[in-house]
DNA sequence: TTCATTTCTTGCCATTTGGCAAGTGCTTTT
DNA sequence: AAAAGCACTTGCCAAATGGCAAGAAATGAA
């Protein structure tokens, strides 16, 4: 699998030139998982960023009853990291896992620094990777106040319906704040329509 | 007011050493709120990026009917920013606003983003009032799908009871995810205990 | 202090969502 | 092909939360 997929995305969200994004993209690895592999676990120290090429992945933690909560879908052409234990480099609460086969590229921790270090518009597209991902947090947050579970289930079907396609639907409920009899529910509801 | 509380907290969040951290804190312009003064508005992009030395501020948004909702608070001694507007020079979809008399020290994208370039260990600073903003939605969104109106509560006046000392109701409401008829009855049951 | 305004509480009932358990259908194993 | 195991659906009822409106309490203005 070539690299044009990593050097597009890094291009169009950093002011980094064509030569300079070729060069960060020499710093990437291949790497596969197969589905169910885990990209992080939790109670480690997460040292890898990735980007995901190919496939979907779900992160998960636990409730305080040890239900597992979904808390993020990574659809295809996305940075997939788990920023406070990547840049902190503390123990992980999450865990990241392969959904479906996936293909990709990551880089340590160590040499993402190097990069940053070294390369200003890199650092600018290290800080946006930050940035968006804190808006999409917060968005989702606004959401689980202010719409209803069967808004939240339209909101995602239209804009990731590729995660209904591939995730149970209890992973999906528990990322949607329903059980799974109410996802069940609202998927009938929404059928009728 | 002095400096003192802006300089131990760079130094807290950063491996500067103290001289760094006291040219750092020289770029830093002293800066005053009446209550109920804006610190950012809606529709315009945030160009500073403020300590807040004394008092508390919240940020809100609107549902989409026209309600507004509580999106965050801040407490003494913590940054303030929007993170989106701030960094990407994007129109805020976001208020900040002051709910008591506030004191603190800003500083221009401009200058911060100097100090960034110039000073390695302060981007280290930069970057972890990232993260932490990060992991406090991501801990706030979790909250949301796994606990119950009234935990969330408790947990609120738990960690940051002068909030219930100067904020109505409904902007706590709003905050927690319920409506202020709710809180009220919360609150009563609560007192009950 | 008195009046007006705003905030908070409460009663009544509606809506949303959850919990449980049984049932259906699909897939995998042997 | 039978059995077992999952994932999903559905019926019944319970719990959590909301909506509205009236009243009480607190706050601010004159």
């Amino acid at each position: 699998m070539s690299k044009e997929a990593l050097r597009n995305y890094i291009q169009q969200n950093s002011p980094a030139s064509r030569l300079i994004v070729e060069t960060i993209a020499e710093h990437f690895e291949p790497r596969e998982f197969s589905k169910n592999d885990f990209f992080l676990k939790e109670g480690k120290i997460s040292n890898d960023y990735l980007f995901l090429a190919e496939g979907l992945m779900r992160a998960f933690s636990y409730d305080t009853n040890g239900n597992e909560v979904t808390t993020y879908f990574y659809p295809e052409n996305r940075m997939v990291f788990e920023a406070a234990s990547f840049f902190t480099h503390t123990i992980s609460a999450e865990n990241i896992q392969a959904i479906t086969v996936c293909k990709g590229f990551t880089i340590t921790f160590e040499k993402l620094n190097m990069l940053f270090h070294s390369i200003p518009e890199f650092r600018e597209f290290g800080r946006f990777m930050l940035v968006k991902g804190f808006v999409e947090f917060k968005q989702r947050t606004l959401a689980l106040i202010t719409k209803r579970a069967e808004e939240r289930y339209e909101d995602l079907i239209t804009s990731n319906p590729e995660i209904f396609q591939y995730v149970q639907l209890k992973h999906i409920a528990s990322y949607l704040g329903i059980t799974d009899t109410s996802l069940s529910r609202i998927r009938k509801e929404f059928s009728k329509k």
